[in-house]
DNA sequence: TAGATTGTTAATCGATTAACAATC
DNA sequence: TAGATTGTTAATCGATTAACAATC
């Protein structure tokens, strides 16, 4: 039932979210029990894979009888959301920096913006519509000296995040929820990066559309 | 030196954009060749990986020599964009959808943004800082009806994109781009979707930061 | 020619899928 | 009990890595 800690793989972890999306849906819809094979026409994968995937975890389903949807969402949201949210910062306050501090605040679990930051002059001083104010980037160290941020949001451009990398590695940030076209996961191993880059994502949209669909 | 066309695989096709972000940055330092070995240090991978993966288009390098960083640039170019940017249309133009028609607009090449919609009756009749005038979503067939687009970027609510998919399918959408909580891909077998969902991703790396970095 | 480095085939690794015993 | 469906082991599949001949 406990988490088996054997070092789940990457590809188990980025579906998770996924089946908690359906998992909360059918809960809203008052289902009460699911089975491997009808979770995974959902996801559009095995059912072999739906349990290989739970059993990453020690299990949630009984033998014969399949998943009861109130333990798999209970399971599931405790693999995904921890008792203490992830103190986060926000860096780079412009028109993709202001979205996804919305979207952090308003609809992201598990995560609490305790500061925002830009360099522009302009911005300095503003609050954000969640309240967070926004401070100068150069006082980042001095700010976030009482309380070491789990996670740091980069949404500046691709150089920017060069210069600054080393400084938010360097004050122990463990996480980064990187916009930048900077990759951060490769010049510092052992850190964990969640990169979406737009850009890359459009531009492999773009020869998918024209390769895979030949008119 | 053409595609060879045997169907490149998903993992390749993604590591292009990295592999082309690296490359216009040694070109722009004047840097002239680059062997798969030091290419590979920069993405973050192998020398053997580097080379299948360019071999899957024909080889770029030269034996004994390595690669040209104009070849390179050039050819990866000429994968990730044709000559004839893909008609897009975005559909949602809140905090996020705005953000996103900027980047589209602004720095994302091969895209041409041909109209945007939404519900609101307070957006309709607005016009985005690209100058695209934002239409009723109720006159997105219509408006649509001489030229089908080429990609769609969905910028709703999950509910709403539950509502439109067959809609924007029916019309002959080959891609999207979801930022939606929806799985397009899902249900419509057959289209290429870039998923980006911002929730998801979160969830992830919290996961990642929780347990990959006990404290 | 010798050294370097690619293109390409072979080996390995890991993730997905299949099979089946356990059990509700 | 019989049917259903999980948990788990085995087989397959695909992607990554290693090896080496080709060649600049």
């Amino acid at each position: 039932m406990s988490v088996t800690s054997n070092k789940v793989s990457l590809p188990v972890i980025k579906r998770l979210p996924k089946y908690y999306r359906y998992v909360l849906e059918m809960q809203k819809n008052g289902v009460v029990k699911v089975s491997s094979s009808e979770l995974a026409r959902m996801m559009g994968t095995t059912a072999s894979q739906v349990r290989q995937d739970f059993n990453c975890f020690g299990g949630f389903g009984q033998q014969g009888i399949g998943y009861h949807i109130d333990v798999l969402a209970d399971q599931i949201s405790k693999l995904l959301f921890s008792e203490n949210k992830l103190d986060t910062i926000l860096i780079g306050t412009g028109r993709l920096g202001r979205a996804i501090s919305g979207y952090l605040t308003a609809e992201a679990r598990g995560y609490h913006l305790m500061a925002a930051f830009d360099k522009s002059p302009e911005e300095i001083g503003k609050t954000l519509d969640c309240g967070v104010p926004i401070s100068n980037i150069a006082d980042l160290e001095a700010l976030c000296a009482g309380r070491v941020p789990d996670v740091a949001v980069l949404c500046i451009p691709r150089d920017s995040a060069r210069q600054l990398a080393p400084i938010l590695v360097g004050m122990g940030i463990k996480g980064f929820w990187n916009f930048s076209h900077y990759d951060l996961s490769v010049d510092y191993e052992g850190i964990t990066v969640e990169n979406v880059h737009l850009g890359d994502s459009l531009m492999t949209l773009g020869y998918r559309v024209r390769n895979e669909h030949q008119d």
